[in-house]
DNA sequence: ATCTATGCCTGGTGGC
DNA sequence: TGCCACCAGGCATAGA
């Protein structure tokens, strides 16, 4: 699934390929993906210039002057740069025609992605976006931050490290790195993490996503290339995934935690 | 407020 | 080989 590295790399490859670019024709092959009104997201956006993309945690900005569409990719959400004229593969589901004989298209296997069209001025008041927490590798990610958001819940610190209100961009993978490197077990309740815990949790966090970025992501499973971009960050996973251990030996277990898949050493993680 | 269950989806897998 | 139940999971939402 595309957490905030991999997000932050579609962004970087979509910014070269398409600012600039007028959209001339918008192709439904099943609008299920977007979420605000159908036809108003043709009729606003056929004609209109690209004029940046950006992201915030997993969401994908893709700016047109006045308006901005929020693109959340879920599980499978890919992007590609194709001729036009190339015949549409299956779950290639929104097709943006592109003034230069390109498309840009949107394909989802299992059409989890999401588009909603908002007024750029009204964005950061969109419920989906206001109330997302700090990214983990933010200046301004405190551990006093995280300490105040978890200390009082019994929910495990794996599922509140998932809650996107809370840190902004972790998803699964990221999460069981973060908790290994901070020597932290999954199941522990967020009440009985510490304010030194807390700091690791910061300072692994940060030093895991801002590597990841620059490995411009992680690609495994069917989470392969977006837009030809593949990432190679998998080659420094030392948990998710794995079997053994790396620091000590010992088999990797793995658990159902907040109904994820969960990756952990119960002898280096405490 | 907080928890649990369900729905959204398709492709891959394992059992028979 | 074919059929089928089941699972993967980010997130919203409804119900308890």
């Amino acid at each position: 699934m595309p957490e905030i590295a991999e997000v932050r790399t579609v962004k970087r490859a979509l910014k070269s390929k398409i600012v600039g670019r007028k959209i001339i024709d918008i192709i439904y092959r099943y609008d299920g993906i977007i979420k605000s009104d159908k036809e108003e997201f043709k009729n606003i956006l056929i004609n209109k210039t690209i004029t940046d993309v950006d992201n915030f945690g997993k969401w994908l900005f893709i700016k047109l002057d006045d308006y901005t569409i929020l693109s959340h990719l879920r599980m499978e959400g890919k992007y590609y740069i194709k001729p036009t004229e190339e015949v549409y593969e299956k779950h290639e589901h929104i097709i943006f025609k592109l003034d230069n004989n390109t498309d840009l298209r949107y394909k989802d296997t299992r059409k989890f992605g999401v588009m909603i069209l908002v007024k750029t001025k009204d964005m950061n008041n969109i419920k989906e976006i206001s109330k997302l927490g700090i990214e983990p590798d933010s200046d301004t990610l405190s551990k006093e931050y995280i300490y105040d958001k978890i200390k009082n819940s019994n929910k495990t610190i794996k599922e509140l490290l998932l809650d996107q209100t809370i840190i902004n961009g972790l998803g699964n993978i990221y999460v069981d790195e973060v908790l290994f490197a901070s020597r932290i077990k999954p199941t522990r309740k967020g009440n009985t993490i510490t304010l030194e815990e807390c700091e690791r949790i910061k300072q692994e966090g940060s030093r895991i996503i801002k590597k990841a970025t620059d490995c411009g992501g992680t690609t495994i499973r069917s989470y392969t290339s977006s837009l030809g971009v593949t990432g190679n960050y998998q080659d420094y996973l030392l948990v998710h995934t794995k079997s053994k251990c790396s620091l000590c030996g010992k088999s990797i277990n793995k658990i159902r935690v907040g109904g994820r898949g969960t990756y952990y050493c119960d002898n280096c993680q405490k």
